[in-house]
DNA sequence: TTGTAAGCGTTATCAA
DNA sequence: TTGATAACGCTTACAA
């Protein structure tokens, strides 16, 4: 393959010139410009990014490392990363943890081989290590969706969430709340909880089940509610902690013959795309995804850059009415 | 940061002996290699990816360039090509065209400054010139779910997957057949409408319409046949090219008061998850995407090792029988 | 406006 | 079993 070397040659100039084109940093007549574009069009040349790195000991990356990447969710979340950061001119090493904190610490060293100049972070439990690595290497870190203790965060007021869904219920009249979530370690889904708890408790209420499955998934929540339904539990709504949640509990009460939502209320969170795909479509909390991925790669880039933080914070989270949810049966 | 070097004097060894250590090639005796550890560890010492890059020329990295990543079906695909690469050794450096020809080759040109020793690539249609460039520089690459003219390619038989859904309905009685897809400008949506069409023709019939939506989403298709519905189109069944589709014939069906399946049946494509959200679930066909990962990571590691092909194709698609089909109505 | 030259941190080839 | 040492291909002062 073909170096800076000989495209200066071919062109009659000086590798220091040719590096100057590439990069377009310094001063090169448009002549000499032109001339040397030519023959790098011609030879095909590629830079060879490994000899920019170690001599500028920056990479212009940014890792970003998520848990998954088949979760709507962070698909969602990784995509917008991507393009914001590609926008920005850096490029995104995604990487998935994929709940494994093997994986996750190799993933740390390959970023931290490549030297990214940034990393953004939404990992599991292992965090707190993971983030105390890059730190001590001196990379800035940006935590998104779940707050890393000391990182710079960016993410959704689930606590707040949790309180609109409880809100919103009660608004309607509901008083026997169930509430399904998984997975039950994912911090946003305990802050959501909190948030139903405490909203509940200030209307005299507490729920009357609570239930966390253990992995991301619908079946395991529609299996939940279904053993509280063969148990007897009476309920006029229920809240999922996730909209795959609630969609669980649709199905667990569809399968037992009570209606939705004239028996019972459901509402979600997230409004993920598939919050439309059911019949009726579900009433759910939005959270910000877009905003909170754009917002989460402006800090990141200005960390990188060294300016001042921005003081914005994502959107408010809102309800997304739609036909899971009714007033409660008189 | 600490490099080899200071590693070498602080363990009292030589360059080449730490360079030994950290990749373990040759050979290095247990106390100085315990030592040598030691010291890496102590100095929290990162190898330099672009220094090692630089001297081999290889970067043991293979680049992932798909389409999005908040679609489902390449978000899943994305996470099993990662994992496979994982489990060999490989990093993914994974890339999103988001179906844009700059951003393509801007990540095309990314690859090859990273020297990428592989490429698995499932793009738009810009494929031809990407993979050209590819191959130019001696790239190896490997396709997915899109065929590339002269290119290892690995994808399910989308054609025999359209003929199996119009098997299906059509062995269920159903003669007046409609079909609903999107993206118009994906090539294995193409492929099964083919296959759909000729399997349809050899039972003598045609579809009875054929909608096809510029964008995937479901809204798309369901407006499509909303029109044809308000247009007096009558159908026992309708197919649609994704399960996306499928859900958006659903919804309009629903909407006009038709009910599923006992007046019309609706056949989907993919099995993705969200053929079990709606209720009744989707009938569908399975296509086996952890394969397809799987197998295109295995021939692009052949590839890159100068190995044999394998000869292994992805397992045959099947139908999947839920409750969205039945026999047709008497 | 362009050129010279000194590294950057590894790996790999020889020798010892 | 270990150690010198020569690249690898580029960026960037500094000169001209």
């Amino acid at each position: 393959m073909a170096g800076i070397r000989d495209i200066a040659e071919k062109a009659g100039a000086s590798i220091a010139t040719v590096s100057r084109v590439i990069n377009g940093s310094g001063y090169v007549s448009p002549g000499m410009r032109a001339r040397i574009e030519a023959v790098i069009a011609e030879l095909q040349f590629r830079p060879n990014a490994g000899a920019a790195l170690m001599r500028r000991g920056k990479s212009r990356m940014v890792g970003v490392l998520l848990p998954a990447l088949d979760v709507k969710f962070f698909g969602i979340l990784a995509h917008v990363i991507e393009q914001a950061l590609f926008r920005r001119g850096y490029h995104a090493f995604i990487c998935c943890s994929s709940e494994s904190p093997e994986h996750e610490a190799e993933y740390i060293a390959a970023m931290l081989a490549q030297r990214v100049d940034g990393v953004i972070i939404a990992s599991v439990a292992s965090d707190a290590a993971a983030a105390a690595r890059l730190t001590a290497a001196g990379v800035p870190i940006v935590a998104v969706d779940r707050a890393i203790a000391g990182a710079v965060t960016v993410k959704a007021d689930h606590y707040a969430g949790g309180r609109l869904m409880a809100g919103y219920l009660t608004g309607l009249g509901h008083r026997r709340i169930a509430v399904i979530g998984a997975p039950e370690h994912s911090t946003p889904v305990q802050e959501r909880l909190a948030g139903v708890r405490d909203a509940l408790a200030g209307a005299g209420l507490e729920p009357v089940a609570v239930a966390l499955g253990a992995k991301h998934g619908f079946e395991a929540c529609r299996d939940l509610l279904l053993g509280l339904l063969d148990r007897g539990l009476a309920a006029d709504a229920v809240i999922g902690l996730t909209d795959l949640a609630a969609l669980g509990a649709i199905h667990a009460l569809h399968e037992r013959g009570i209606s939705v939502p004239t028996d019972v209320s459901v509402i979600g969170f997230d409004d993920m795309p598939l919050a439309r795909y059911i019949i009726p479509q579900l009433t759910t909390v939005a959270q910000p995804i877009r905003e909170i991925g754009e917002l989460a790669v402006e800090q990141i880039v200005r960390l990188m850059t060294g300016e001042a933080l921005s003081d914005a914070t994502p959107p408010a989270l809102s309800v997304v009415v739609r036909g899971t949810t009714a007033p409660r049966k008189t």
